[in-house]
DNA sequence: ATCGACTAGGGTAATTTGGGGG
DNA sequence: TATGTCCAAATTACCCTAGTCG
């Protein structure tokens, strides 16, 4: 693991002339003419071929108002984190901190346990910030859902934080899903090293 | 091995003006003013030929009484249903029941208002059968959620059940978000009725 | 090196756009 | 106002072969 490549720097997949063909059902002709005419964006390997980049291709789309798929472009752009915390205040401190350490990070916040599970399911994001301890709803419960979802991404990391220690023993919270455990009032920067940690161990 | 594209994240077929002039027994032309009217949305490859979706030409039919021809539109999805009740019996019924009354129906099961959240979010329904008195969890916060939360369809159908009246009246479930409300025991057929009422009315 | 699958590019046929006039 | 028809220019679809990719 340690001398793996940092796949965040790579380019994102790129496609082939027949791909974006087949997303706008048209063929691969109809693309390179495209190509040529300089309305879509391509590169050639050594042989001639064009390689497209997503990002490129999204780019492409909406500036023709051709709809945008959502799920064919998750992999484009990074991480996607959702913070879920009934306090707005803990929730805000944390998007500026992420913000500010790496700003190709997607965020979805949520207030409470409910939304956390709706936003969960429709963001599917890489890293879950999840307060174990929201009002009305059972936060370990919340833990196990997200971790066994056979929707949620299978590497997905999650951070949880607690303010009652008392309640929760760390074994509990692991046991109930989290990858890392957090007690309130935590120093920010322990967040950063958390989030490190997942990708870099 | 080269990454194929996800196939099913495409966009359902797409329609030229023509296709659509010749469903319509009219010309190109008429075609294209209601898509300058705005009657008709559509969009524009980069040489400036309009494609229709599928899903916008069926609304399209729908808006003006034109007869939708299935046939046509088989290869556009059915329905997509969850089923959330804590009774496997009970969603063992309703998927018999809807099954058999149109095969096209695609769906999805939950068997506790957690898991109803997390597949709201990823399966993103036309329709929600949901019990309101599941374990663990406040039904009709579950109700609220699902209708306000934006990356909800629109227009998505929520049907309520219960079996506990004192604990619900049909006021309370409608007014977090319900548009229809059983009391169990409840006839099957009824669950038909109201489905069909949501989209005949 | 071999092989299957795919791609680029050229030529041609078919369709579309937009406009004008009924 | 809404629709049907005709036209030229442009765009897209289809077919084929040599060549590239993995």
């Amino acid at each position: 693991m340690k001398n793996k490549i940092n796949t965040q720097a790579l380019p994102s997949n790129l496609l082939t002339s027949g791909d974006v063909g087949r997303y706008c059902q048209t063929n691969v002709s109809q693309v390179n003419r495209w190509i040529k005419n300089n309305e879509l964006k391509a590169f050639r390997y050594p042989g001639g071929h064009y390689r497209i980049t997503k990002e490129e291709f999204k780019s492409f789309l909406e500036r023709n108002g051709i709809p945008v798929i959502e799920d064919f472009f998750e992999d484009v752009g990074g991480l996607k984190i959702l913070i879920a915390d009934d306090d707005p205040n803990v929730v805000d401190a944390i998007l500026n901190l992420l913000t500010k350490h790496d700003k190709s990070y997607r965020f979805e916040t949520a207030n409470d346990g409910y939304e956390a599970l709706l936003k969960a399911g429709t963001f599917k994001p890489d890293i879950v910030i999840l307060d174990i301890r929201m009002p009305k709803i059972d936060g370990l419960e919340i833990c196990k859902r997200i971790r066994h979802d056979e929707n949620m991404k299978a590497d997905i990391k999650i951070l949880a934080i607690t303010g009652h220690s008392e309640a929760y023993s760390r074994d509990m919270v692991i046991e109930s899903g989290a990858n890392e455990y957090l007690l309130k009032p935590f120093d920010m920067k322990s967040i950063l090293n958390i989030i490190n940690n997942f990708y870099h161990e």
